[in-house]
DNA sequence: TGCATATAGTTTCCTAGGAAACTATAATTT
DNA sequence: AAATTATAGTTTCCTAGGAAACTATATGCA
């Protein structure tokens, strides 16, 4: 029987164990993405636009669950960095539409290089069978949860 | 063979699925937690205090992997809720000893509670078998990547 | 004893994102 | 046409943690 002040271990849990997990790989990927200047919401936002070419903020922000207030400094910074262009509407002029530079262009790949890389770093010891298991798992999670959006961080 | 500008998808990345779980388990917990107008990092201090009894500040940033700063903050805030107590060394005034509250430890296994809920939204849909290996993968990775700390957010 | 060093914890500065207020522009309603 | 409403994006305020500077205290060594 469970008395009322039972305190079940923090090791019992799987969100611990994948939290822990999941921190060390976003932090690392950090790490890798620094060397070129670029942070992992960044990283986010160029890859989408990489998937879907010229889009207004807010398309970016409902895609990948941002707020337009947090897409709205992440564009800001991109385009400072030269990777992303701006540009307006004329005959609307509440709208933008945001795409990647080509130098934008040019360095994606390199950061997806450092993604696949990252990746390998913390699962590659495991084999297909187990990987494939180990997505599945994660995609039937999202799927029932009914998570939207991309992570961010 | 593989193009330069080829991009995998980030979809086939163990990470990309791992963080979007994750930060979505973190995000409901922190809700739940959030009625209790504690935040997860306090749960986490407090879950720890719980463990170890009646600590210096620094043990709980090395056990956590905090930095003194973020737990002299949490620390500061835990005390105003007047879920911590802390008492000042009289031998050496330097050290300071923090321990759960007689209202911290009465709402810890509340929130212990909670946390065990969360997981099982989570996670429950999983039988024994799959939640032992998922577990018993993720300590692999932990391990084979000296990971250390906790996850605090 | 006195000065350099080490230690414990705090404070300041910086960055980042969410919430909500705000600005600018366009569409709709009356 | 004027006023209201809706839309796109920006800015401000708030919170939070890391890095590093800083304060206070104690220890070690000359």
């Amino acid at each position: 029987m469970k008395k009322i002040t039972d305190v079940s271990p923090l090791e019992a849990h799987i969100g611990y164990w994948m939290r822990l997990v999941s921190n060390h790989v976003s932090h690392s990927f950090s790490l890798k993405l620094e060397a070129h200047g670029v942070t992992v919401a960044e990283w986010v936002v160029m890859r989408e636009l990489w998937e879907v070419g010229e889009v207004a903020p807010s398309v970016l922000a409902d895609n990948l669950g941002l707020t337009r207030g947090a897409i709205s400094k992440l564009i800001e910074r991109l385009v400072n960095k030269e990777l992303v262009n701006r540009t307006f509407s004329q005959e609307d002029r509440r709208f933008q539409k945001t795409a990647l530079s080509p130098s934008g262009r040019a360095l994606l790949p390199r950061l997806a290089e450092l993604a696949d890389q990252n990746d390998a770093q913390f699962f590659n010891h495991l084999d297909e069978h187990q990987k494939n298991d180990l997505i599945d798992l994660l995609r039937d999670v999202v799927q029932r949860q009914q998570i939207k959006g991309a992570p961010v961080d």
